[in-house]
DNA sequence: GCGTTGATTCAACGACCGTAGAACGAAGGG
DNA sequence: CCCTTCGTTCTACGGTCGTTGAATCAACGC
């Protein structure tokens, strides 16, 4: 038989620790943000010498750069409706999975000028899907805001933990958030005259 | 006459020191968050030495509490739709003034615990009060939520720098959350037997 | 087998931090 | 006028941080 695990080579033992450092580096940054965040930290976590992660990764930066790099979901093409529905799907996901990587730098990026510039980057061109598709002169504005309850939602949950919004289920959330979604996403018809 | 400024007396020479110190600190703060904020740059900035903000204040987390402690706004008794109003309306104070007294403790409180306590107490009561206004089993579940809109607004438009909300007018922004306001504080009306 | 590579550790440096306490010097009361 | 008060500065200590470079030692290619 193939025994999978006598000795695992170099390569792989490698990558195993390299895993580690990155694991324990997103726990970290999710829980106590960039500044709190120290090597050493990282290092005892992931039971490895300090000297190693640098070896490794360089810098904090870059180690920080490579633990809060998130997959950015994608946004389906359609309609404005369908589009709030897709990014309420996208919240939904990250509300039962907490999300540990988005939650780093989320954290991390009100202190640190590099997490702020990677998820500016991240999230601009979603937002601009969002705002070409909704039929109005505030498109962009209307776009904004749907950002930032969808980021209110996340750091209400899960950074402040303020209220009943930390332990509600996220179909509730989802369920409530829905309509307002809607309202801001589709305004009123663009009737020309007035209806009263 | 009695010409204001000759010679400013001790007491008053202090206090004003004193408060040069807070608003350096809570200029710092907002900017920088309670970690990256060294007593050593507050005392440059108010342009003391570091020993008298010591002197004065006792320890950075004295200091961070002193330029923090934030003035929370009354709101009014009332229905639900009123309470929905005030809401707004104490949303737009903060947006076209600049709250750096909030947002020193907004940015800080992601990192610093002492922070985050601080501002569970202070947003607590007001949470509850507009639980309490809403007629709905989910009241609290609503409340949370339309506290972290109120979050979700300050934190994009201020912190993230996120795009268009952050030169959008106050009323343009109001204007668009107010149907989302309502729609959250007043759930549909409980008629017992089914619509359709 | 043997020299080499590479994963990993160790010890140390320089910088910066919060904090403490002595020292100075002018304002204020008697 | 002198002595006290107190606003203010100076110097220094201990600690932690990011980062570095040499040292160690087992895995690997030939």
């Amino acid at each position: 038989m193939t025994d999978p695990s006598p000795k695992p080579t170099r390569a792989q033992q490698r990558r195993r620790t390299e895993e580690n450092i990155l694991a324990a580096a997103r726990r970290m940054f999710a829980d106590l943000g960039y500044d709190r965040t120290t090597i050493r930290a990282v290092a005892r976590d992931a039971g490895v010498d300090p000297g190693l992660v640098m070896h490794y990764f360089g810098s904090k930066d870059e180690l920080f750069a490579r633990a809060a790099s998130l997959p950015t979901d994608e946004l389906p093409a359609g309609s404005a409706e369908q589009l709030a529905d897709a990014l309420l799907a996208s919240l939904a996901g990250r509300l039962d999975s907490e999300p540990v990587g988005s939650l780093a730098v989320l954290r991390s990026m009100l202190t640190n000028a590099d997490a702020a510039e990677r998820y500016r980057a991240a999230g601009e061109p979603q937002l601009s899907r969002i705002s070409a598709a909704i039929p109005a002169a505030d498109a962009d504005l209307r776009a904004g805001l749907l950002s930032a309850i969808v980021h209110g939602v996340i750091i209400e949950r899960y950074l402040l933990r303020l209220g009943r919004l930390a332990d509600a289920s996220p179909e509730q959330i989802i369920d409530l958030l829905r309509p307002c979604f809607q309202l801001l996403a589709t305004p009123p018809p663009p009737d020309p005259h007035r209806p009263e």
